[in-house]
This record gives C-alpha cells, structure tokens and sequence, in this order.
DNA sequence: CATCGACATGTCAGTGCTGACATGTCGAAG
DNA sequence: CTTCGACATGTCAGCACTGACATGTCGATG
C-alpha cells in the first residue's frame, strides 16, 4: 500500500498539486524507486479523497483538481514514514535463478553469472551519469535524492562484485567434483 | 510469471513431485528468494497442465497426483532460465522513505536510518547462523544455495554501510544548514 | 475405535498493479 | 482557422498474489 503514502508524500512536499503533477514528479525522480502508471494515481487520489487524507482545495480549467493533504493525511503519512517497518522486497528473479543454476552446464552458468555483473556494472555506469548532472542541485531533495543514488551506486557495485565471485565459485565446484583431475598430491 | 518458471524448475530438479511436496520446497528453501502460497501453486500447476508443460504422470491415495515437466516444458525452463533477462526489482520501500526524510526533523531521520542500519545487521546475524547449519551440506544444490545466501551477506553488509553512511550526511547538512554555526575560517 | 496431525486438493473474494481505451480542453504555431 | 502537443481526468479487463474457506484421507497414537 506504499503508492498511497508516495502520493501523500509528495503532497506533503509540494503543497498543493494535480493528480498530472503528481504522475510527473512519478515518471521523474520517483520511477527507479517506486513506478506509478496514470491510471492507478487517479484511483488512489479517488480513494485517498473518500478516506478523506487529501482534499481538493482549487479547481482550474480543463478539469485540473488541485489536492492538498489534510491533518488525518498528515498524521497518517508520518505514521507510515516513521512507524511502520519498511517491507524487504523478497523476492528475487536472479536469485531465483541462480537456485536452478545446477540444471545447466557450468559454461552456461558461468554465462548466466557475468551477464548480470556486465548489468550490474551498466547499471552502476548510468547513475554515474545522473551523479554528475546532479551535484548543480540545492536544497534538502538534493541530500536525499544523492542518498537513494547512493544506494543504487553500492547496490550495483555489491551485484557486480558477487556475480564474479559467484562465477568463480562455479569453477571451483566443477574441478573439485571431477575426479579425473584431482589436485596434485 | 516467475512462479510458473520456479515450478517448472522444481519438478525438473526433482523429477517428480506433487503440489504438496512443491509447496515444501518452496516454504523450505525458497521461501527467501520466491515465496509462494498453497491457492497459488495449485493453480499454477493447472494452468500449467493445460498448456502442456507439465503431466500428471502419477495418482496416488488421498487424490495425490505427481507431476513431471514434459519435453515443452524442460525447453519453457531453460529458455527463461538462460535467454529471458532477470526483472530487476524496482520499488523499494526503504528508498521511497528516504525520499521523504527531509518532511521531518533531521533527528526522526537520522534515527530511521540507524534504524535500517540495524535491521540489517539483524538479517546478517540470522544468515550467518543458517551459513553455519549449511556446512555439512552436500551436492551441487549445496553450491547453489550457497551462492544465493552469499548474496544476502554481502547485500546486508551493504545495507548496513549505506544507512550508517547516510545517518552522517544528514548530520553534515543539518550543521551546513545552520547559519549560526559556520566552521571556523 | 476415536482422534489428531500430516497429507492432499481445490475455490473464492479482494488488492495492487499494468496497459489500453476513452474523452475532452487550452494555447501556440503554422 | 486549423491543427497539434501538452494538459487533464477518468474507466476497464486482466494478471499475480494473498489470505481465508472448504473438503477429504491416511496412519499412528492413545
């Protein structure tokens, strides 16, 4: 249920803003770390507006609802924010696989392996980017938006790193269970 | 569509097996990496029956039928396994919290992350103790799952670098914040 | 022989999300 | 004056997943 305090947040932030705003600052700053389509911000603003936790507090032309949070909305944001224990997302479509790794010959495996470091890396290499048309920011989103970055950096080092020890382990599960080429005495 | 492929990698892993003893597994040793209910897994096994990629090559008593991946399927398996690119998760929970951090006092926030910091150190102790009831372990299932615990060492490890990292850059804006108290020239 | 836990399968309503469809307005450029 | 892109809202079918409900059998233990 996060997309409702994503919205609530972003509320909070700007003050007042339109369900088309909100879908923009979505796709912008908030697509890596929390994706919304259109059709399912319009619904939660509907659902947010009957538990009255948003309010629309101006309307303009071509059937523009601006939104403001109220005091519920509010409290019920900081709740979330502060009380509520982030949920770890579990599952995991590489690890997944990687459990199955067995079922192929090692070669392949080892392919599997250094194609998501090679990502891993490519990935890494893109936030770089957005790390440097970053630093002419200001203000205290600058500081927050470099600490998600931040993650996102040591993420896909860590990924990058382990794909290659992983690959590694591979060989060296392979040698050791040939037992025509045993270690010299 | 992942748990279709898990299924479908379980059965060629085990040869044979019903729902029962799939939803086993999948509590046992998936349950970290992709967690699936009961109402989940019989459905899928019927979708999957009737697109022909599993058979029911066995009935036995209290209306127990076992599965096996046919020709399609083991082909269906292999080609998500190797060809298909891992879904990378993209929302993340913590991330979007962080987001917001800068909506309250920088004390709330710093505790959050410490917060974080420790909530990992948590998940690094419990997959140390399960690293330690794996040693004696055998089989190349045993390399796998190993490789996949590895994962969660070093991305818990990270996790908490990165909070306690973060923990400071928030202590650092905060005093380059106050105009009162500017470091000394 | 009763009972209970493990074995075993299936259905259903509800939720979060996706992608497509549908509709309309305002301002600027040609 | 037309047309086009940005602005703006809403609906709907479909899918993966969750949690609860429903039903029944076999073997062991008391």
């Amino acid at each position: 249920m996060s997309l409702r305090h994503a919205a609530l947040g972003l509320l909070a932030l700007r003050g007042e803003a339109s369900g088309y705003d909100l879908l923009g600052i979505f796709n912008e700053s908030l697509d890596h770390v929390w994706p919304a389509t259109q059709s399912q911000l319009y619904t939660e603003l509907g659902k947010l507006t009957d538990a009255e936790l948003v309010r629309v507090v101006a309307e303009g032309g071509r059937g523009r609802k601006a939104y403001a949070v109220t005091e519920a909305g509010r409290k019920e944001f900081e709740h979330w924010l502060l009380e509520e224990p982030p949920t770890t997302n579990r599952r995991n479509d590489t690890l997944l696989r990687v459990f199955f790794l067995g079922l192929v010959p090692t070669e392949q495996g080892r392919e599997f392996l250094l194609g998501r470091a090679a990502a891993a890396a490519e990935m890494h290499d893109r936030l770089r980017d957005v790390e440097g048309s970053l630093t002419d920011e200001q203000g205290p989103l600058a500081v927050h938006g470099r600490i998600a970055l931040e993650w996102g950096l040591r993420y896909s080092t860590m990924q990058n790193e382990w794909a290659r020890w992983a690959a590694q382990q591979l060989d060296a599960a392979e040698s050791s269970d040939v037992p025509s080429a045993p270690p010299a005495p």
